[in-house]
DNA sequence: AGCACGATTAACT
DNA sequence: GTTAATCGTGCTC
């Protein structure tokens, strides 16, 4: 059986969460309790003031305010004026770090993703990080939703264990004008395209 | 008050 | 491969 996932699993080090984020679930519950949910295939890691491609950069702003609390919560932003991207806090509160969720495998409420997707729903329902929001529904209402309550309507649950060898690892995408050594870095994590058909739900 | 830009996507050549 | 869409945010004046 599926177990949510708890604080502690988000109050570690963030490279660590976002592999071990691979191959879990991510659920949404409307009123009325129907289900919309994923596993988890790319993510990832945005790591402190000093990582030059994340938003807390800059320091502590209004939008970003999320990133400084405590581990387990959601961090929505806005973006490119129309579309909205999720985020899970790591590590201490306090320590502004963050697990970019970048794609699902759909699983739950297909029918649901679709219809909120539009009319661009058949192509591709949840790879990219603003297709999951739209997919599932995720707007500036989650931002500092805590994701480990138990009466929490948008959260994480363990999925499907993915072998180091199904894990492969690349430069974060949309980073073209952060400076090296930042731009570079290997902290985005993807489950390999060959392993994604052994995920594939009845 | 004004402005340049973005952790993106969809549509197009 | 290129580019328009579209606006909140943070910075400069």
């Amino acid at each position: 059986m599926s177990r949510r996932l708890t604080r502690r699993f988000f109050q570690r080090p963030t490279l660590v969460v976002a592999r071990e984020l691979l191959g879990a679930r991510l659920v949404r519950v409307e009123r009325g309790g129907s289900r919309t949910s994923g596993l988890i295939v790319e993510a990832e890691a945005y790591i402190g003031s000093d990582d030059l491609g994340c938003h807390a950069r800059a320091g502590r702003t209004a939008r970003n305010a999320s990133m400084w609390g405590p581990p387990g919560r959601a961090y929505v932003y806005f973006t490119y004026g129309m579309h909205w991207c999720l985020n899970v806090v790591t590590e201490e509160e306090g320590f502004p770090a963050a697990v970019l969720l970048r794609a699902l495998l759909p699983v739950e409420g297909r029918a649901a993703m679709r219809r909120r997707r539009g009319p661009a729903g058949n192509r591709d329902l949840t790879g990219g990080p603003a297709r999951v929001c739209q997919a599932l529904g995720i707007d500036r209402r989650f931002d500092g939703h805590d994701l480990c309550s138990t009466e929490a309507h948008l959260f994480l649950e363990t999925g499907v264990p993915i072998p180091e060898l199904d894990v492969s690892k690349s430069p974060r995408v949309g980073l073209n004008r952060v400076p090296e050594p930042w731009r570079s870095l290997p902290w985005r994590f993807l489950v390999r395209p060959s392993a994604l058909a052994t995920l594939v739900p009845a």
